[in-house]
DNA sequence: AAACTTAGTGTAAAATTTACACTAATTGCA
DNA sequence: TGCAATTAGTGTAAATTTTACACTAAGTTT
């Protein structure tokens, strides 16, 4: 496990989560440097290695986070300002795990989507603890890292509406409700659940299974799958 | 005029014109290094400088190569893969224009729009020659630049759905016929004129000016500019 | 004067979006 | 057992937008 490592270029990963009611956000707890300093918080991303190319190594690094593989993941946009570091914890905290802690680093964001309920933590180069948080609530993140936050969540809003995606964050099975609170979540406004049936059903979007929800404390609804 | 320049980042322009018929794209030629080959085409960029931000980098570029400046530009896509350098005339070309030929460059692509006419090409350190070329045209182009545009074209087609980008392509006083033809270009379909009409002026894009198009073979149309 | 060419125009059908209220069917509790 | 609480499921119609379609007007050139 022998890579060498490209200094200048590193991928950060926003990763989505959906709980049927909210969209989430997964970050990272890094440790401190050399300083006592309250938990820090970031997203998780790492250095390019050189062989290679930028969406492997976003995937490399959801890989090593969650264990997953084949997520969905597309690269929304390259933050590359010269003065990115300009807090002293971000500056302790490269000295303390960069190689080359002075190199100019350009990050290549990549947003992607993932069951909440399959995130399998493995202990990984860049990560401590993960934990999801509400896309309403993100706490003060290092370096840029808020900034590449609020792009992603409007990349998404955007690819959403111009091709819907992110039907990965549902679960195998789901209800018209839950599909329509993702929308919602997405869109981050209300939508009239008889329209939005209608539409869906017409669009073919989903297709209905053959059963229905159990222990529910209100009528049982009827669940669908996506039509592939 | 020193500036320390990162070898490991580049940006590269995809600059749009349009003609009042055709959706073009800016490309430069480079010279040969020390092979004797054809004339080699790319699109404009350049490396970018350690203390300037990667929009500064791209509007640097324009400005460099067009002489314009506030021109419109957006970042669209980083490319990274590690063997976009696999072609003998590319890397000849490296070894004769870059300090550090053997640096992996990961390269921001940006689109931006200017006027056809007001071009005022500038000897650049990067290009010899420029010219226009038809979307629907382009020759072959060193490195991965081929994909580099296709993929502008695609995100301009995307971003034009969503938000309405690209009147900057238009002079300042255009008939209707001047701007659908400009949609139809960027859209690559038809639309009817009667109904493109209606829409446009429904929707207060533009307002109407006091003057006719003169010595035209056909009926004058009225001019428009934007509505601001 | 005629030929050629584009500018400018309206109707209406089809499709989509928007707005709105009530009964059905489960679980849990008294 | 009945009730409370809660969400599932449903249709109508008005408003808006999209789609499809043909002919006269007004210049320049021959």
């Amino acid at each position: 496990m022998n890579h060498t490592v490209n200094p200048h270029v590193s991928v950060d990963c926003v990763i989505f989560g959906f709980d049927n009611e909210r969209l989430n956000v997964l970050l990272i707890e890094r440790s401190a440097g050399n300083i006592p300093v309250a938990v820090q918080y970031a997203l998780p991303g790492d250095l390019v290695w050189e062989e290679e190319s930028l969406d492997d190594a976003a995937s490399r690094v959801l890989k090593e986070l969650t264990n997953l593989e084949g997520i969905y993941l597309k690269q929304f946009k390259a933050f590359g300002n010269p003065n990115r570091v300009n807090d002293f914890k971000d500056l302790d905290w490269l000295q303390s795990y960069r190689q080359q802690p002075q190199a100019r680093v350009i990050t290549v964001g990549y947003y992607a989507f993932i069951r909440m309920d399959e995130l399998q933590p493995e202990a990984s180069s860049f990560a401590e603890k993960v934990f999801w948080r509400d896309i309403h609530e993100i706490p003060l993140l290092g370096f840029d890292h808020n900034e590449i936050v609020d792009e992603a969540i409007e990349v998404l809003r955007n690819d959403f509406d111009s091709n819907k995606v992110g039907f990965e964050l549902l679960p195998d099975k789901f209800t018209l409700s839950q599909l329509q609170t993702l929308y919602e979540s997405i869109l981050d406004r209300k939508l009239d659940k008889r329209n939005f049936r209608k539409k869906v059903l017409k669009e073919s979007i989903v297709v209905p299974l053959d059963e229905k929800q159990k222990g529910v404390l209100h009528k049982p609804a009827q669940l669908f799958e996506l039509n592939q």
